[in-house]
DNA sequence: CATCGAACCAACC
DNA sequence: GGTTGGTTCGATG
């Protein structure tokens, strides 16, 4: 659609989803064994944490899109809406992510986006 | 270290 | 319009 012709709403809903398949795009870059957190994501992009934790619910391709390698930054899980923080533990369990008692995930497991691309 | 509260910003009701 | 998120950060004990 031309950009003209479209009302302020609509530039700012593509221009949200373009930070949507930005989200997905960068943690299709986190290799297995290794985890990222929503606010290195969100400094990247310069959104909002909450904006990435939605980029990932509404992620399109649920399986190819590892959104269980996005975790909060103190190393806490976050969320999974796809069958709940357990899973999203035993998932990265899989790939070799190591967990503290407390149940966060190991300091050295975690990587800053920028330093991926 | 643990807890608290404010700020973030679009989606949803 | 208010509430709500897959959060974060700084301040405070």
């Amino acid at each position: 659609m031309p950009l003209l012709s479209m009302t302020g709403e609509e530039i700012g809903r593509a221009r949200i989803r373009d930070y949507f398949e930005a989200v997905w795009t960068l943690i299709s870059l986190v290799p297995p064994g290794l985890v990222t957190t929503y606010g290195s994501i969100a400094r990247f992009l310069n959104v909002s944490p909450r904006l990435v934790g939605r980029a990932l619910k509404a992620n399109p391709y649920p399986i190819i899109i590892p959104c269980h390698r996005v975790i909060r930054s103190d190393g806490g899980l976050g969320g999974y809406s796809r069958g709940g923080t357990q899973v999203k533990r035993r998932l990265l369990e899989l790939e070799g992510v190591e967990f503290t008692v407390d149940g966060r995930v190991r300091r050295e497991f975690i990587v800053d986006i920028k330093d991926l691309i």
